[in-house]
RNA sequence: GCCGGGAUGGCGGAAUGGCAGACGCAAUGGAUUCAAAAUCCAUCGCCCGCAAGGGCGUCGGGGUUCAAGUCCCCGUCCCGGCACCA
């Protein structure tokens, strides 16, 4: 046996236990023994992990892998670096685990986090684990409830009866942005729209700064695009048409082209606009309610199909353009148009527009040219900016001008005004689930709503035999008749808890700030330790959490920086994108996949085990059902952690998706030996040369 | 349709505007072995050539520059996101 050969589970086994026994990675903070102010600091931070069932696989590592080695650098270059790591641990996913395997949530956190602890610490990644945190463990909700309370009493946190997102299947209540296409984003389950009331944050208030703000940011462009489209930013006027027949009535619409004002030949209205339900009766009233009714049968997905031919009915009313009192213009309604947008109406331009051209062409309706474009433009419907022209007011101004003087003129008769609009809503904040943070109110029997006192916090989960949802979509925390009944200390009243509980995004909305100071008692984090240790200089995450959990974050953010509470408008100063690890599978000729265990390597190719039916081998997600995902304990237990670190920073740009190919890992070891033997020996019984 | 990002050997990929193809895989030749596996060494963009050497090469077409994979313009294709948002 020659000691000086490469024995990588020995060097693991060594180093690991030395990190651990000597704190190697313990990074002290202000107010901390042996902290020193004068060293600059370094933040690097990775999206900490909803600690599944199935463990850590190779793709959560490679990010993990790639801020180790920027922590490990920052530090070799005289950085003071906070590199912690912790656990989502609330939230859909985590419960969905625990239901299926009929265990508590709590026990089955517990199970899977020290699992993921087990795999991250044999990766030899340099956490502080000393910070450690879990955002279901009742000191750290303490303190999201804390701020939460904040929030509240700062005015961003209300209570409405609102048309929102029900998914049957999960049995709560979801936001906008875990909805896509009618389907719940975790799961893939239907949902459907329903009035409740629920617990709403101002997200919208903040619209416009969380637009602006993503300026200065170091974010990948893609990131940025899509909060900027999700946030939806757009500009123009709010008109109002005065409905013929109608006394004072109008039909209020919201556009971005109010200089095309003179080009409206119909005004379409969505199948819920309130005007529908106040029409005279006859064969227009008939009409118009058979279409309602046959829109309200279709789903969202029908309704924005983009393909489909357009559909609508005249309403029998005439409005007038304000700036033009004897014109008369019909009055439509058709399901292109969205209820929740704008105002649920607008002006239908056919010359400028063209979903409006198709409308008209279709319907036979007037197409009126108002802008001439600047070239010779062989479009049949021009959508530019350009000259204004059949609109005798602002003939001849180019289009920006002429917006702004139709406004004025608007203005001027109290007919319109500028206008703003966004396509962000209100964040949807409760959920009619067990697993997650319990609000900290109290409904009083006035009917007025009170924060828990401070010193209530943590209001923590009751202990219930069944956690599952509940059939008729009650909260379950609504079966803890103990539990909810209580009294405010402040005003000695008898009170009813909140029933509900916030969502999974809730905890990971601040943890880049517990993690700062996470053992403080009195406080989610010294002010100290804020100013010290941020922002975070670099986030590294999936590109999956591009709007919901980074649009959260920024939000709360900017909430708790008003509120004085952070140093920083923005919470993340660089944010890195790491690709999706993906895997070989293989198909055959009619596109079936086939598990890769029935597949062998040919000299020319790929064939089915057995009958040798030739495959063709693809690209795709890792998938259980295809048996292509990999899992770092058996690559470390093969190679070591240094080849599997190797190899995930081997493949390719960090950025990048890439397939994992187990066959070009001993090509990493193979290095790694080589290097090995530039300092050692191993035939001869010499250590260092 | 709109927005964002790409395209380099057989493959994954490397290259502050300065020797294109680092490193790894596969392949080929050799060493070792009774033999094989493993390991080690060498070769490895394409074309002509026994060789020395020469020519051509970073999706296609133009341009800037002493010098372009890299910068600019036009186009093709691929990937990702959004999408009847008025």
């Amino acid at each position: 046996m020659n000691e000086n050969v490469f024995d990588a589970a020995a060097i693991d086994a060594r180093w690991q236990a030395h990190w651990e026994t000597q704190g190697t990675f313990r990074t002290p903070g202000p107010g901390e023994r042996g902290f020193d102010p004068k060293r600059p600091k370094y933040y690097v931070l990775d999206m900490f992990p909803y600690p599944s069932g199935s463990g850590l696989h190779v793709g959560h590592a490679v990010g993990y892998v790639g801020t180790d080695v920027v922590a490990r650098k920052k530090r070799m270059e005289g950085f003071s670096v906070l590199h912690p790591m912790g656990w989502d641990a609330f939230g859909l996913p985590a419960e969905q685990y625990a239901i299926q395997t009929g265990k508590h949530p709590r026990e089955s956190n517990r199970t899977n986090t020290d699992n993921f602890r087990r795999q991250l610490k044999k990766i030899g990644l340099s956490y502080d684990w000393s910070r450690e945190i879990d955002t279901s463990n009742p000191k750290y909700f303490h303190w999201t409830q804390w701020l939460f309370k904040r929030i509240f009493e700062h005015g961003l946190a209300y209570r409405a009866d609102v048309p929102v997102w029900w998914c049957e299947e999960l049995k709560t209540v979801l936001a906008n942005e875990e909805v896509i296409n009618g389907r719940s984003e975790r799961g893939n389950y239907p949902c459907v729209r329903r009035p409740l009331k629920q617990w709403m944050l101002g997200i919208t208030k903040y619209a416009e700064r969380l637009l602006d703000d993503l300026e200065g940011l170091d974010w990948p462009e893609s990131i940025k695009a899509q909060q900027r489209e999700w946030i939806g930013k757009s500009e123009g006027a709010e008109i109002h048409f005065p409905i013929a027949g109608r006394g004072g009535e109008r039909l209020s619409v919201f556009t971005t082209r109010p200089d095309t004002l003179f080009g409206a030949t119909f005004m379409v209205v969505a199948p819920e606009h309130p005007l529908l339900k106040t029409l005279p009766a006859g064969a227009a009233r008939d009409a118009v309610e058979a279409y309602v009714r046959a829109a309200s049968a279709k789903s969202d997905l029908e309704r924005t199909d983009l393909a489909k031919e357009k559909s609508g009915v005249f309403t029998g009313l005439y409005a007038a353009n304000p700036l033009d009192p004897r014109s008369r213009i019909p009055v439509w309604v058709a399901d292109y148009v969205l209820w929740g947008y704008g105002t649920g109406a607008f002006m239908s331009v056919p010359g400028h527009d063209v979903r409006d051209h198709e409308f008209a062409q279709k319907f036979d309706l007037p197409i009126v040219e108002v802008v001439r474009a600047p070239e010779a433009s062989k479009e049949a419907c021009f959508t530019g900016e350009g000259t204004a022209m059949n609109s005798s007011p602002i003939d001849g101004l180019f289009t920006p001008q002429a917006k702004q003087k139709i406004i004025e003129l608007l203005a001027a008769k109290q007919a319109g005004v500028g206008r703003t609009t966004y396509r962000l809503r209100d964040w949807l904040f409760s959920r009619q689930r067990y697993w997650g943070e319990p609000f900290p109110l109290l409904h009083l029997p006035d009917g007025t709503t009170v924060a828990v006192d401070d010193g209530d916090l943590p209001v923590e989960l009751p202990e219930l035999a069944d956690f599952k949802p509940s059939a008729d979509g009650s909260a379950p925390l609504a079966r803890a008749k103990d539990w909810i009944r209580t009294t405010h200390k402040a005003s000695n009243s008898p009170a009813l808890r909140d029933t509900d509980t916030m969502p999974g995004w809730a905890g990971s909305c601040w943890y880049w700030l517990r993690f700062m100071d996470p053992h403080n008692d009195s406080a989610p984090y010294s002010k100290a330790a804020e100013r010290y240790w941020g922002p975070v200089d670099l986030y590294v995450g999936g590109a999956g959490h591009a709007v919901m959990h980074l649009l959260y974050a920024r939000f709360w953010h900017k909430v708790l920086f008003d509120l004085g509470l952070v140093s920083t408008n923005e919470p993340f100063k660089r944010l890195f994108n790491q690709g999706m690890i993906t895997a070989f599978a293989y198909e055959d000729a009619s596109g079936r996949l086939i598990a890769s265990d029935e597949v062998e390597t040919k000299a020319d190719g790929y064939a089915r085990r057995g009958s040798g039916e030739p495959l063709k081998q693809i690209v795709t997600k890792m998938a259980k059902s295809l048996k292509n995902v990999v899992n770092p304990d058996d690559v470390i237990a093969e190679h070591g952690a240094d080849t599997f670190r190797l190899y995930e920073m081997f493949m390719g740009p960090l950025a990048d998706s890439k397939p994992w190919n187990t066959r070009d890992i001993p090509g990493c070891r193979r290095f790694l030996e080589r290097v090995w033997r530039l300092f050692v020996d191993e035939k001869n019984d010499v250590a260092i040369r």
